[in-house]
DNA sequence: TCAGTTGTTCGAATCTCCCGAACTACAGGA
DNA sequence: TCCTGTAGTTCGGGAGATTCGAACAACTGA
């Protein structure tokens, strides 16, 4: 097993950034990982909105978010102890991680909306 | 030649708008649109930074903002008028735009550093 | 009508992403 | 110490996305 590989944040691109969340799944995690006050291990995200994620999928995402500079993992006994370094990504990028967080957040209102107007809807019928 | 298609602001996914920026011809492409005043053509941005760019490559760069919702084309005689449609982005996703174009030019200034730092190496010998 | 310009489409090579199977690493018993 | 279970990684192949040259379409002006 290799060592897990945190670059520096001023070496992390932009594009790299970008990149990593802009994938449904990435997002949902790095949105629940900043969520939450202590450290998480992935396997939290094992299931993601009712669907599981596989594990192999689940490690390669983790990975993605950690080389774009957007989490810091540590191993932990058996586990993983996820943490996100969004505190040195608002002084290299100032505002770019909260307005893609509430833009992401945004977009989940949004969803569970339309997801209420179509069960009500099936429900008359 | 199919019509050109523009999604309605609403229904564009943000993870379209991350995946679309999330490239690094792609960004210098929509912050050049931002930056002019006038609508820019395609043809515009056949070199990016002294690279040519194949026109296969750059029409599928422009379907791909287009479809994310970032930017307008309208065709006009021989060539393209390309508008940002950063008005209506920043009503569905305030500030989203404005930070990812201010950490596009940070990171632009940074480079400029990094290569008159190179230059001013090598002429020392 | 013809030449020149701008951008699109197609197809093939290449790259990336996803996921199951097999693996490593560790913890807590028996 | 060995065994079992859990957490996460690695590998390889199939599916899908990207890139780009070549051919094409759409328009302008001569």
């Amino acid at each position: 097993m290799r060592p897990l590989v945190h670059p520096a944040i001023e070496d992390v691109p932009l594009e790299a950034i970008l990149h990593a969340l802009g994938d449904p799944t990435r997002v949902a995690i790095y949105a629940g990982i900043l969520a939450s006050e202590k450290p998480q291990s992935c396997n939290a995200f094992a299931h993601l909105n009712e669907q599981p994620i596989p594990k192999s999928t689940l490690s390669e995402h983790f990975k993605v978010l950690r080389e774009a500079g957007l989490i810091r993992s540590e191993r932990s006994g058996v586990e993983m102890k996820n943490s996100s370094r969004c505190g040195e990504l608002e002084t290299r990028f100032p505002g770019l991680v909260t307005a893609i967080l509430n833009a992401h957040k945004k977009q989940l209102e949004e969803q569970v909306r339309v997801e209420q107007a179509a069960r009500r809807k099936s429900k008359r019928g």
